[in-house]
DNA sequence: TGCTCAGTAGTCCGAACGGGCTATGCGGCT
DNA sequence: AGCCGCATAGCCCGTTCGGACTACTGAGCA
């Protein structure tokens, strides 16, 4: 059995040696490089050759899909693993359509990873799902709750605390036209309220868990 | 120099793996236990007794902050290390009301998570900042957000988009005095309506962005 | 012994919410 | 041409919110 050479692209330091640790607990496998953002992943690549990349979903000046697309392009036969954090739902298709080999949500057990590495060396567009199901049925729903571009805008204002009226001079439209979304919105968060609304979409990722700017003037 | 026995959580396995190979690299430090859950953190906690804690903020079936909370009550000298991928912010404050010793952003070199269980257990109500001394200086207004006991019940209620006769009947107590926390909370949230306070709480760290267990009956 | 704070409880009232229901115009798809 | 989804807009009406008050109790602290 050959050895697998493997690069490492996570804007985290320390998930990187923690993975670099797991992939050491494995006689076939070898780190060969880390890289911590897209630019130096792409950078490190030229240099390093690894047969597979393992890269995180979330970084800095990108996303590792930036990295698949890039490094797919050139090179058919390259193992290229997408890690993700959240185990956030759609993203894996847009994996599988930017041409990765794997999708691994870090609530899997850490052997799969390797797994997934393994598999991707000896067939790379074969596209390992790991530990997903379950969470890809869990929301068949997941286009109901899709919302409109005017529904999020007016999501975002419903977080200000603005009324209907507010949002509808914000807006420019009526307070009935803020209630008509305001009232879709309700239906497709499966809320009855403001409240719901709004815990909902931040548990969903549908509004930032951070502070905004406030807007201009 | 004594041996620093460590407790890891989180919910991620892999990254649980990955913080114990970084703590296997130090011969003061040994990982002995691991816990994947606030439940299974505090129950793994009675046995595994260790001298540190560290802690992802965001967990399964809670965050960080409750586990540490529930420690800091019973345990005066546990150092309590909380770590956060989203070198998310304002946690921080949240973090240090809680009780925690430390707080370290996954951003960090992977060493700053061993340097804060060192310093942790040596004073554990020290309060350790990784590299996050700008975030603090963004706001120094943390105490006036501090809820009581009873207003965070009533906030979490809240979250669950109840209104005060609900809340009330929940708690036992009129729908007045639930009107009255209600208030109070929107005062020291700087929220004019539940839509405000419930982001605000949120952002902070108040409230869990995980999805919770519905309550009993 | 006062003082403060948390928790409790109440009243009043205008404003806002949320539901239900209808309706029009526009663009895209088949 | 017909259908559908989205954005728009309106009406009615009961419920709830939120503000501004006041006020009592008990715990803790100086």
């Amino acid at each position: 059995m050959s050895t697998t050479t493997v690069m490492l692209v996570d804007d985290h330091e320390l998930i990187r040696t923690g993975l670099a640790g797991v992939f050491d607990l494995h006689h076939d496998m070898e780190v060969v490089a880390q890289a911590g953002s897209v630019k130096e992943a792409l950078e490190i690549f030229e240099s390093a050759r690894p047969d597979v990349v393992v890269t995180d979903l979330q970084l800095q000046d990108g996303t590792g899909l930036d990295i698949v697309r890039a490094l797919r392009r050139d090179h058919e036969s390259l193992g290229l693993i997408v890690l993700t954090m959240h185990s956030g739902d759609d993203q894996i298709f847009a994996a599988m359509e930017a041409g990765a080999s794997g999708f691994v949500g870090k609530d899997a057990p850490s052997t799969e990873v390797v797994k997934a590495a393994r598999t991707a060396k000896v067939s790379p567009r074969s596209f390992v799902c790991s530990g997903l199901v379950g969470a890809m049925m869990r929301r068949g729903s997941a286009e109901s709750t899709r919302l409109t571009d005017r529904e999020h805008e007016v999501l975002v204002l419903l977080a200000d605390g603005l009324g209907a009226a507010a949002i509808g001079q914000q807006l420019y439209m009526s307070e009935s036209t803020a209630k008509s979304h305001i009232a879709r919105i309700y239906q497709k968060l499966g809320a009855a309220n403001r409240a719901q609304a709004l815990v909902t979409a931040m548990r969903i990722g549908l509004l930032s868990t951070v502070q905004r700017p406030p807007r201009g003037s």
